[in-house]
DNA sequence: AGTATACCTATGGAATAACTAGGTAAATAA
DNA sequence: TTATTTACCTAGTTATTCCATAGGTATACT
């Protein structure tokens, strides 16, 4: 599995957030209720996000997380990378080029990094905004 | 990670049947050891492909694997299913479209399911041939 | 008969994913 | 100032999957 649950939570407290942009702040515990996911978890995310400077926190009463820029602005690969280290679909390319011995002679190794920067080109076409308009195709 | 040791060791076997198929059939000792992989793990990814039919095996001294087409009729899909069982990028489309509860509401189906697809073309659209010509560009 | 091969069932260790527990710090409201 | 609500921090736990190993049986060739 290339996306675990810890970027696809992210991904979609991220179009939550985006959703409630006037709303001011959105405290977690409402994340979690309303997307289902456990509480406790969704704290570990929020956390990585907020440290990484894709939202905003604020402690106390009538606090929260919020977005700080336009849905526009976030693409879906910059949050997937931070929340899950990265995308690589397989580990032969996932510490970068030199990390298989066989790099060299292996016949498979450029087909893996063609898929690699497939991938990657389809996560940063697509922003927060595009999911929020609710498309079937996308 | 989207494909495992399992899937790719079978890819490189493949590849290695396809380079020596004019020498009759290859023991499995021969390929472990040309390829690195060990032996006993080896042969469990073996026995999936010649049940499946993608390679013939004869018992007995002289015994081994062979391709039984044409390295071009194999695509590269074929062989990752087989071994891998799904390609899916997320469990929320592994299991078939209904499997997630959220399947209707959720924002980031649509894109998970073109992912899928994108993926699904992209290694039907490459064959053991393929792999053999020594591109770096494939 | 002997040897080399493929096939079968079961088991184990390590890593990772997914989640839980219990506390501390900061902000607001009474 | 005290209580409440929130984010933040450190650690632990369970379940699953991956990767491999062990030991035997069946089959074919010499």
């Amino acid at each position: 599995m290339i996306v675990s649950t810890k970027g696809r939570y992210a991904l979609r407290v991220m179009v939550r957030l985006a959703l409630s942009r006037e709303n001011g702040y959105i405290p977690l515990k409402e994340i979690a209720e309303t997307e289902g996911i456990s509480q406790k978890y969704l704290e570990a995310i929020m956390t990585t996000l907020s440290k990484a400077g894709f939202v905003d926190a604020v402690h106390g009463k009538g606090g929260g997380y919020r977005l700080n820029r336009e849905p526009k602005d976030y693409t879906i690969g910059s949050i997937l990378k931070l929340t899950e280290g990265s995308l690589a679909a397989v580990s032969c390319t996932a510490q970068g080029p030199a990390a298989c011995a066989r790099t060299t002679c292996c016949q498979t190794k450029p087909m893996w990094d063609k898929l690699d920067r497939m991938i990657d080109e389809f996560f940063e076409d697509i922003t927060l905004a595009n999911l929020l308009e609710n498309n079937t195709e996308i």
